[in-house]
DNA sequence: CTGTTAGCGCTTTCAA
DNA sequence: TTGAAAGCGCTAACAG
């Protein structure tokens, strides 16, 4: 009961050899319809089930994917793993999940333990941006697996990722806050160290210059995406000679804060000042007062990424692959930012 | 480089056998300080990681473990796996997660291939109450590894879980609400075959029958946890003769639905109704009515639930150990249900 | 169509 | 302290 049947149990019992029963199981074309039958019906007599981890020592694949995050509890990392799981499951992988909590030695250790589990594949938004240089880092090239980055990414070459335009995204919000007729328009950026934020600065900075409104670095913040540092950011800004009548944020949390703040000082919105944030966190659609945001559609994310992975672990020819998908994000107009009705 | 470097190779290296160099890496006691240190250097020159694949193989153990959820994309089950792998990873385990999207046949399918994969444990939170009477269910206990459910458990004897009091969840909520001055309180509930539901609403009609409030059939709707069947259940509600003046929903989701209708229909929260909500989803606490709701300590849920799995697994007597943990909810008292100021 | 053999990479008796 | 050999469970190349 304790001992679970191997083929072998099955040959012994049967009176012919495991290799028989190994290729009665797999269906293989070279073996008569009555040995296969025979075989079937005794492994599910016997309820015989393959072990994967021997096939796996065997063949040199887990079926194993390691999937990188800086946390699980976010909506956003969330879902991507769900677009991941749901893709990856169908096409009989398993989905590893590891979270850094952005600390640089776990990511690093993450790294050290999936490589020595074997996984098959490495799928990662990187919390630290200096990750590529370390030595750990390297073994995953050495290894010829896969890696594919989404969201957060490394500029590598050769290496796949799935983004969003962060730019584009940055350069959307900007510019539908200056339509609704705001002139002063607060950044509150993140770490931009990484891409992710960077562009949504480059994005917002962009607009502003098409827009003939000067640039003025005093209303770029870098905070983290916390309710807590949007409110304080608020605070000081709202302290300025020149307050500002527009708030563009790189957080969801962030802008929540920022509204929580702005509200306390008794400054209506949108009428005072317009606020969009980013990443369409389920609450800023079910606030009374909705919050405009950035869609990065992370299921899809995750089941492109998903894809990727399967494109080039299936990928027989040396020849290396690397794509870069961008996917396009959506502008969600909503009340936090909208003054009056727009078309479409 | 393709090829990765094996014991054998270090042994080869340095004219040793592969047995030795396996004990020098282990730490093994029986072996010359000289010795150990050579092959310790050599392993470090030539890269050498160890496959744990070939440790499992041998070994029988993966230092894997699965968890199942519904889905893994709802700040509960998100916070849950986050406190699992936190604990685990700690401990050298790897976590392999997996979405059963409440379908019963993928659930099943799942279980398969964990199994099949060798993982040291299973934990679970079940979407199909019958489950447990599927054949492969009992593959889990023909293995003997670990079962461990958190939140939706089955009742199956010697198997441990960790839950939090919903009994407690539903009388706490219920008789708040009795205090606020309600007396026809409606409860949304969910699929009452799951334990979670059920006791949510015995714990509500506990309360009622405790304050002497006469419990009323119609005022009971089972709906999914969702905001669409929040307010179409509102919106029958409305209509009775005797229309309610408190809401305890077994979801967030739902109440939120609920006051989404209650305030369309220009009737005022709390005043002219109470609601109450479960889960304690970030959203609840950002509204500008923030809304009620009964916290699960998730991340604990998923720390004790790794603990419970640790002491089973390194459980060396035959001894059973059944552990049934339960956690208490705590009532959050928001806008949404806050009538008079409360002491505490 | 089936058997034999070897090997994936590691640990662990048993001898020496 | 080290070596030799077996084995975890499976597949695949080679014979027959």
């Amino acid at each position: 009961m304790g001992k679970k049947t191997t083929i072998y149990d099955i040959a012994k019992k049967l009176d012919i050899t495991a290799a028989t029963v190994s290729r009665a199981l797999n269906n293989s074309p070279k073996i008569s319809k009555k040995t296969r039958d025979l075989v079937l019906e005794m492994a599910n007599k016997m309820n015989y089930e393959q072990n994967k981890l021997a096939l796996a020592l065997k063949s040199g694949k887990s079926n194993n994917v390691g999937v990188i995050v800086p946390r699980i509890d976010s909506n956003f990392f969330a879902s991507v793993i769900r677009g991941i799981e749901e893709n990856l499951f169908a096409h009989g992988y398993h989905v590893i999940i590891c979270q850094t909590h952005n600390n640089e030695n776990i990511e690093i250790e993450i790294i050290n333990t999936l490589l020595n589990a074997q996984v098959d594949g490495i799928l990662m938004s990187i919390s630290n941006v200096d990750i590529y240089k370390k030595e750990s880092f390297n073994r995953i090239f050495k290894k010829q697996i896969p890696l594919i980055f989404f969201d957060r990414k490394a500029n590598i070459e050769g290496v796949s990722s799935v983004t969003i335009n962060d730019f584009e995204a940055g350069y959307k919000a900007t510019k539908h806050l200056i339509k609704q007729g705001c002139k002063k328009i607060v950044h509150l950026s993140g770490n931009t160290l990484l891409d992710i934020f960077n562009n949504r600065f480059l994005g917002y900075k962009q607009a502003l210059e098409d827009e003939g409104i000067e640039f003025n670095e005093d209303y770029v913040i870098r905070i983290k995406s916390t309710v807590e540092d949007g409110r304080k950011a608020v605070k000081k800004l709202l302290k300025l000679k020149k307050s500002p009548d527009g708030i563009f944020s790189s957080s969801d949390y962030a802008a929540l804060g920022a509204i929580q703040e702005i509200k306390n000082q008794g400054i209506k919105i949108p009428e005072d000042i317009c606020v969009v944030g980013f990443a369409n966190e389920p609450f800023t659609k079910f606030m009374e007062l909705s919050i405009s945001t950035v869609d990065q559609s992370p299921v899809e994310m995750g089941k492109i990424a998903a894809n990727v992975f399967l494109e080039q672990v299936n990928n027989t020819d040396n020849a290396k692959i690397e794509k870069k998908v961008v996917l396009t994000p959506e502008l969600l107009i909503r009340k936090s930012s909208l003054k009056k009705p727009v078309s479409n």
